[in-house]
DNA sequence: TCTGGGGTCCTAGGACCC
DNA sequence: TCTGGGGTCCTAGGACCC
C-alpha cells in the first residue's frame, strides 16, 4: 500500500511573520537575524534580499556588504512559535498524523483521507487556501509516497506552490537533481561525491549499493536508498507524528567581544545553566549527562562532559558542574568567544525517589519552580541565584554602560 | 565575509562486563 | 604467555538541518 505524505513548508516564514506586524516591510529587502554590524548570521532573508545573494546562515556583516539598503530586524521567536502553533492547528484538521519538523515545516500522513478531503491534490489545495485565509501566510506543499520525496518536492514547488510526485515515478523525478538536494547531503558529502564524479541523483542511483557502503559506511547505504526515493536511515523512516521527548536540551551564548574575565564567564555559565534547568523542569526530565562547550577566539571548539551519579534537573548541579568543567579545561590565557551548556541522557520524573537525600532535592525543586513562575511574570532577570545575579549586572554594564541594575523592563 | 542558536544523528575508541 | 567476542556506556568531535 502506498503512503501519501504531505510536506508543508512555510515560504520565507520569519520574514512573512515580520511583515504581518509591520506591513511597511512588504516587498522590501528584509534580513532577519540581527543588526548589520553584529556578530551572528542571517536567519531568513526576503526574496527581494535574496536577489543580492543574501541567504540564511550568511554572516550579518557580509549580508550588509551585499545589500546595504536591506532592513535588518532582530527577529521575534515568540511570534514565530505562535504562528507555528496556528499552522499546526490547521494541519491537524486535515490529518491526525502531523509532525512539526521545525518551526516552519511539517509532515502530514494523508494516507486514507480521500473520503474526507478528496484526492491528494485537491486536499493540498484546500489546505493551502486554509493556511492563507487563517494566517495570511504562504506555504508550499510537496506530495509523495515518502517523507524524503515530499520534502524535495515542496522545495521544488517554492514559492507558494504545490507539487505532487506520483507513486512509481520518484526515481525519475529525483534523477536530474543535484545530490545536494538530498536532505543530509551538505558541503562535505557533496564534495566527496563530486570527487567520485557523482553530481546528480541519477549518478547516485546508478551506482552499486556496495560501493557506496564500502566508501561511506551506513550513511552510504542510506544514501543509496534515498537516491531511489526511499525514507532510508535514522529519523526519516519513523512514523509521522511519533516524536517523543527531546534527546538533548542546551543553551549557548556568543559574546559580543571575546573575554577572559572569569567573573563574566561564570555569570554567563550560571545564566545558561539556569535556562537549561528550567526547561528540564518544564519537560519533567532529569539529565544524566551535562556538557560544557567552549569556543576560543580562533573558533577552535572543545566539549567536555560530566555524567552525574544520579540524574538531575537542578540548577545548582548544572551550575556547579559547568564551573568545574570550565576551570578544569579553560586555558585562561586565551579569550573565549562562546560558552554552552548541554544536557542529555534523559529520564522522566519519578516522584518520590528524592526522599533519599532528606528532601533536599524536593525543596530545591519547589523553590526553582516558584522562581520559574516569577520569571514568567516579571521577566528573565527577576530571579537569579546569587552569583548569577552579580555577574549578570557586570556583563550588562560592560556591554552597555548605560544599563543599571533594576531597570530591566517588564515583559509584555 | 569571519562564522548564531537549537537541535539530530553518526563515528570511533576505551572502559567494563560476561 | 599472548591474549575472544559481543554488548553497552561514556566521551569527543563532526556533519548536517532550520
Amino acid at each position: 500500500m502506498n503512503r501519501t505524505v504531505f510536506h508543508v513548508d512555510m515560504d520565507a516564514f520569519f520574514v512573512s511573520v515580520e511583515e504581518l506586524f509591520d506591513p511597511a516591510l512588504k516587498g522590501k529587502a528584509v534580513v532577519v537575524g540581527g543588526k548589520s554590524d553584529e556578530r551572528g548570521v542571517v536567519s531568513a532573508a526576503s526574496y527581494e534580499a535574496r536577489k543580492f545573494g543574501v541567504h540564511s546562515a550568511l554572516p550579518l556583516r557580509t549580508a550588509y556588504k551585499l545589500c546595504p539598503h536591506a532592513i535588518f530586524v532582530p527577529g521575534h521567536p515568540e511570534r514565530y512559535r505562535e504562528y507555528s502553533g496556528r499552522v499546526f492547528e490547521i494541519l491537524r484538521r486535515f490529518s491526525p498524523l502531523v509532525e512539526m519538523a521545525s518551526v516552519d515545516e511539517a509532515y502530514l500522513d494523508m494516507t486514507g483521507t480521500e473520503r474526507l478531503h478528496g484526492p491528494a491534490l485537491r486536499a493540498a489545495d484546500t489546505l493551502h487556501e486554509t493556511v492563507k485565509a487563517d494566517t495570511k501566510l504562504n506555504c508550499s506543499i510537496g506530495i509523495a509516497s515518502s517523507r524524503l520525496v515530499a520534502k524535495i518536492a515542496s522545495d521544488q514547488a517554492k514559492p507558494n506552490g504545490i507539487l505532487r510526485v506520483l507513486p512509481g515515478v520518484e526515481a525519475r523525478f529525483l534523477a536530474p537533481l543535484e545530490v545536494r538536494k538530498i536532505p543530509g547531503v551538505g558541503k562535505v558529502m557533496e564534495k566527496n561525491l563530486h570527487a567520485l564524479g557523482i553530481r546528480r541523483i541519477a549518478d547516485l542511483a546508478a551506482l552499486d549499493e556496495d560501493v557506496l557502503e564500502s566508501r561511506f559506511g551506513r550513511w552510504g547505504l542510506a544514501l543509496a536508498g534515498k537516491a531511489h526515493g526511499l525514507d532510508a536511515g535514522g529519523w526519516f523512516d519513523a512514523e509521522i507524528g511519533e516524536r517523543g521527548d527531546p534527546k538533548s536540551i542546551s543553551h549557548e551564548h556568543t559574546f559580543n567581544t571575546d573575554t577572559k574575565d572569569a567573573g563574566q564567564l561564570e555569570a554567563t555559565l550560571t545564566h545558561l545553566a539556569e535556562k537549561v534547568g528550567r526547561r528540564l523542569r518544564e519537560h519533567g526530565l532529569h539529565a544524566r549527562t551535562m556538557q560544557l562547550k567552549l569556543r576560543y577566539s580562533d573558533f577552535s571548539t572543545i566539549t567536555r562532559a560530566h555524567t552525574f551519579a544520579s540524574p538531575t534537573q537542578l540548577d545548582i548541579d548544572l551550575v556547579e558542574q559547568s564551573r568545574k568543567l570550565l576551570h578544569a579545561n579553560w586555558d585562561s590565557r586565551r579569550a573565549i568567544r562562546l560558552l554552552g551548556v548541554q544536557t542529555s541522557g534523559f529520564e522522566h520524573d519519578q516522584g518520590q525517589l528524592d526522599l533519599m537525600d532528606g528532601g533536599r532535592s524536593e525543596r530545591w525543586r519547589q523553590a526553582l519552580e516558584a522562581a520559574d513562575r516569577l520569571r514568567d511574570r516579571f521577566g528573565e532577570s527577576a530571579v537569579a541565584l546569587g552569583s548569577g545575579m552579580r555577574g549578570r549586572y557586570r556583563e550588562r554594564v560592560q556591554e552597555n554602560p548605560a544599563a543599571l541594575p533594576g531597570k530591566e523592563p517588564r515583559k509584555k
